[in-house]
DNA sequence: AAACGCTCCAACCGCTTGTTT
DNA sequence: GAAACAAGCGGTTGGAGCGTT
């Protein structure tokens, strides 16, 4: 490994289209990874820190633009609600959007007190309808004993803990030991083909939004 | 028209954790 | 095992843009 290089002035501030275009076709060409070498391989004089958050939040593929929307606010609500602050960890189920992003939402909008009974009234929504579901669950799980496993091992689980905090990695736990694939994440609804649009969940009664977490892929 | 407040968002900073030598 | 470094994360800041007074 590479030592001790006499500190730098790096530039900071904005970042210019033509910087961007070099960090893009350098990592688009070696990969992601080794962002200080990224920084002076490319010929950006920028720090290899500036140079991954710059591509992580701003430059990389795949990345939304625009509002979040309302699916996508409640599961913010909800994981933030489990796992506090961790943005980054919150932000891996919400793909195209970054940590960076999120926690900036979440300060603009649920941080100061006044919007946060905002916050509690929609996690009080989100709680019922919990609730209306995994009574329907039971109900079709009555007719389909099949699906007991999932029930026990996987939605009772989560169940007992939403009024408490529980890890990611519990939470983790909880999915490997049932889903072992890798197909099968701890996903929202929303990112299920189910043929539902956006205006049939967005109506007056939102409820619709707020159990999408809960309902497994 | 100017001042002000608010929201949004890019970017930096400091710290922690993981990796390499 | 210790030290140095890289990468990642959460907190914070500052500026642009917009609406309101």
């Amino acid at each position: 490994m590479g030592r001790v290089l006499p500190e730098q002035e790096w530039r900071k501030g904005p970042w210019t289209p033509e910087e961007d275009k070099l960090l893009s076709e350098y990592v688009s060409l070696h990969g992601e990874g080794r962002w200080s070498s990224v920084a002076r391989a490319a010929g950006l004089n920028r720090s290899g820190k500036s140079c991954r958050l710059r591509w992580v939040n701003y430059l990389r593929p795949g990345l939304k633009r625009g509002q979040l929307t309302p699916q996508e606010e409640g599961i913010i609500i909800e994981l933030h609600a489990l796992w506090g602050n961790k943005w980054s960890t919150i932000a891996r189920y919400l793909p195209g959007r970054t940590d960076n992003e999120i926690k900036n939402y979440w300060r603009t909008h649920f941080k100061k007190e006044k919007s946060s009974q905002k916050y509690e009234k929609r996690k009080q929504q989100l709680m019922k309808q919990r609730e209306k579901q995994e009574q329907q669950q039971l109900e079709q799980h009555k007719q389909q004993p099949q699906e007991q496993d999932m029930m026990e091992n996987i939605l009772a689980p989560l169940a007992e803990t939403s009024t408490q905090k529980i890890t990611e990695a519990q939470a983790r736990q909880e999915m490997a030991l049932t889903y072992p694939t890798s197909e099968h994440h701890y996903l929202p609804v929303m990112y299920q083909d189910h043929g539902a649009s956006l205006s049939d969940t967005v109506g007056s009664d939102d409820y619709g939004l707020w159990g999408g977490l809960w309902n497994l892929q």
